[in-house]
DNA sequence: GAATACCACTTGCATTTAGCAAGCGGAAAT
DNA sequence: ATTTCCGCTTGCTAAATGCAAGTGGTATTC
């Protein structure tokens, strides 16, 4: 989708940016699920994002200011993708999506624990979240608590709770 | 874009089910224009949406239960589209899609101002224009205030300002 | 050093979606 | 009867997505 700036709309502007089909999933991937190089997005994608697609957007999303990228010291072939701070400024947009489709849509139980979580938490949560993503993307000052952790640990109980229940 | 449930992520839902060019732009226009027919969708779309993509919307956004369609009493070639409690609760999305766009995007300032307001207002603010769209469009009880005059008139006040500002 | 594996894409082709504008058929107005 | 209105539909082109093989450079293994 080229930037055609059809109106001025912000609402607008943000879909002309955002809009289709895969930039946010990406950004998701890389914001809860910590994916900072091609591979570990391609290997790690729910959705099974194509090469070609995931390639175009990293690329896209790099040249509007929404990602950063730069070598990775530990390894010459790969780069190091990072949330930038118009990225992290999508959290609370992305917690309510996932607000709304926890209403709305058939989601897995597993898959919506971190949306429960943001949802309860509100947008103190979302800023907390929002300094440990500065932290991990901006070489910000690490935040006293990590709700990546908790993010994390819920997601764990969930797959082990429902892994007690497929028990025959 | 096909129903496909690629995962079960509810923000991955979310966007299978809105996440296209134009779904939301539809709803935006039915929410804060309060344009409620083919016609008027389709004469004030500041985007310029087309015809054949404008019709896919409506009936695909109707069979998702996000729409509702009427015939039209005063009007017998005609159909109402009204919102739905699922699309309504899309109010601090697009208010959150707003409020990003605001800040990095290059928004138009008298199209902004709908978004600023919401932006200012916060939930409580979404609860009271969700309230007026419950009775606009669902037949609810009408609420004490009208969010929506408050965003007509500051978008005439910025209009009015605009004017005055582009005078030799 | 040669062979193999890794890495991030790129490519070629098919399918789907968006975009433009004319066209269509029925209803309403003149 | 003719013209206008109305909500689409259609035919065609352009753009985006999707699949999977291919490419070229780097790193590791034998």
């Amino acid at each position: 989708m080229a930037q055609t700036e059809r109106s001025g709309c912000p609402i607008n502007l943000t879909l002309e940016q955002l809009g289709d089909r895969w930039s946010l999933i990406v950004i998701r991937d890389m914001m809860f699920g910590n994916r900072r190089s091609f591979g570990e997005l391609l290997a790690h994608s729910e959705e099974g994002i194509a090469t070609n697609i995931l390639a175009d957007r990293l690329k896209r999303l790099t040249a509007a200011g929404l990602l950063s990228r730069a070598p990775d010291p530990a390894h010459r072939q790969k780069s190091v993708y990072s949330l930038t701070e118009a990225s992290i400024q999508l959290v609370p947009l992305l917690a309510h999506m996932g607000a709304w489709g926890r209403r709305h849509t058939p989601v897995s139980r597993e898959l919506s624990v971190r949306a429960e979580l943001l949802e309860k938490g509100g947008p103190p949560l979302w800023s907390a979240f929002m300094d440990e993503l500065r932290h991990l993307h901006l070489a910000a000052r690490r935040p006293p608590r990590s709700v990546f952790a908790d993010f994390q640990s819920a997601y764990e109980k969930a797959l082990a709770r429902r892994a007690r229940r497929s028990k025959p």
